[in-house]
RNA sequence: GGAGACGUGGCUGAGUGGUCGAAAGCGCUCCCCUGCUAAGGGAGUAUACUGGCAACGGUAUCGAGGGUUCGAAUCCCUUCGUCUCCGCCA
């Protein structure tokens, strides 16, 4: 959502941010929409300073037993009283038409986000560890897990179909392992309030975060009224919604484990096999409430965050600042990092780290003030995986195959796995 | 799921159709008085939008949305939430 504001102040600056997203101008368009907008508002309020004025008098006129002075105002306010209907159906309809048009516009990027269409352009920023060397032909995750017979996804489809998958024994415990090591990283370490939040939301939550109006379709939702979130970052930035936050209290930092749900309505045919796509996986999300001052630094210390659970896990990785085209609807700025997997022999995407601006604190409406002040702002809002659980899974798997086809458990995670070392082999 | 009660400003809490954006108290801010401490006096203290260079105005908001009325915090409807009792349940 914008600010009609800085839109009228500077509409070719507005412009041009969508214009790196691939779309028209449309400054003349909203500042149009508005003035008329306010115009209608001007003198609608014109119109019920004279309602309520006349009201009063004959509030007053009524008390000492005017009845000639009080109908006669009523007359009065019973025209006004037409005006107004018409006045506030105007009106009513232009702020829905504005409001409809202002949030399906995607965030403007900021100034260093290179340009480009889809992932090709992305700009990789640094990179981390090194593959292990493997005398064999690294196996994929699911040939693993299958092998193991401790990922079923025949038996998964049976129940719920596509996307699914089945873990049993030391890989389900794997996969609880590591959304505790990270959320345990997370609050013990880089100082995130641990949060348990709902799974389920309404409308105006998707609303706030900018998953609605426009992307329903990646959504699965209830009979009721209620939809299932596609990640905690719904639920954990909409905690603050309607508030004013003290500045001193900021940034507010919190993290939450949850199933995520989406329906990868249009991505039919990518990643079948496997866990890389599924339609409920579990993730840790990071989410930070900031000052707009703040929040260009925050960005850096989450992605840190993030990056610090692959550096203990001895995952090699790389982080990359994604173009605009590869940007996500509510974001201004997004690194995502990349996970080594060998099975694939590429970079995946197990993390994306982004800043929104004020750009959802709008739509929630989520201002701050500092101590003494009268004046409000927006606050700034930040979102990122630290990490995706499903997916770091497959990437311990892939990493630390052996070539008997047994999985070697990171140390960092032998505590969360009742000190065994090894997945598989012999000893299981 | 059944029955009922309630939702007012940072908090407590008045207010059942008229000059109420809203009494009072608490809290908070500023000022005055007071040689510490304590107490006392005065002023101020919501948010958004909008008009104006500004000074200063206007409009809306008493959970939310709609309605009745010349006029609604007060009446009606819907909805969300909270609480109590019963039932059910992890």
């Amino acid at each position: 959502m914008f600010d009609l504001k800085m839109i009228r102040d500077n509409p070719d600056a507005f412009d041009a941010g969508l214009a790196r997203r691939g779309l028209g101008p449309m400054a003349s368009v909203i500042i149009a929409l508005d003035a008329e907008n306010r115009a209608l508002m001007t003198e609608a309020q014109a119109a019920q300073a004279r309602r309520n004025e006349a009201s009063k008098l004959i509030g007053r006129a009524k008390a000492t037993g005017n009845e000639d002075e009080a109908s006669a105002l009523m007359a009065e306010v019973g025209v006004l009283k037409a005006k107004l209907a018409t006045f506030e159906l105007d009106i009513a309809t232009q702020t829905e038409k504005l409001n409809d048009l202002l949030s399906s516009l995607p965030n403007t990027p900021y100034e260093d986000v290179p340009d480009g269409v889809d992932e090709s352009d992305n700009v990789e920023v640094r990179t981390w560890g090194t593959p292990r060397p493997m005398a064999w032909a690294a196996r994929e995750h699911f040939e693993l897990g299958e092998a193991l017979q401790m990922m079923d996804f025949e038996r998964a489809a049976k129940m719920s179909g596509a996307r699914f998958v089945l873990l049993t024994g030391q890989l389900a415990r794997l996969e609880r392992a590591i959304g505790q090591f990270m959320i345990d990283l997370h609050v013990d370490e880089h100082n995130y309030a641990e949060i348990m939040v709902p799974s389920l939301v309404r409308s105006e939550a998707l609303y706030g975060t900018g998953q609605l109006p426009k992307f329903s379709e990646d959504q699965f939702r209830t009979t009721g009224d209620h939809w299932l979130i596609p990640t905690a970052e719904v639920p954990l930035t909409n905690i603050h919604s309607g508030e004013i936050l003290e500045e001193e209290n900021l940034p507010l930092r919190g993290t939450a484990l949850t199933q995520c749900f989406r329906s990868e309505a249009g991505s039919s045919g990518r990643d079948t096999r496997g866990m890389i796509r599924q339609h409920q996986f579990n993730k840790v999300e990071l989410v930070s409430i900031t000052t707009p001052e703040q929040s260009d630094a925050e960005l850096e210390r989450k992605t840190g965050c993030a990056e610090e659970v692959l550096k203990r896990l001895g995952l090699p990785y790389r982080v990359v600042k994604l173009c605009v085209g590869d940007m996500g609807f509510g974001a201004r700025r997004t690194y995502d990092i990349e996970v080594w997997l060998p099975g694939q022999e590429r970079y995946r995407e197990i993390s994306s780290c982004s800043t929104c601006g004020d750009f959802q604190a709008r739509r929630m409406k989520t201002r701050c003030r500092s101590k003494g002040e009268k004046q409000t702002r927006f606050v700034h809002t930040l979102n990122g995986s630290g990490l995706a659980v499903g997916r770091t899974l497959v990437a311990v798997m892939e990493n630390y195959q052996r070539e008997d086809g047994a999985i070697t458990v990171p140390e960092a995670l032998r505590p969360y796995m009742g000190n065994i070392d090894v997945i598989g082999g012999s000893q299981n």
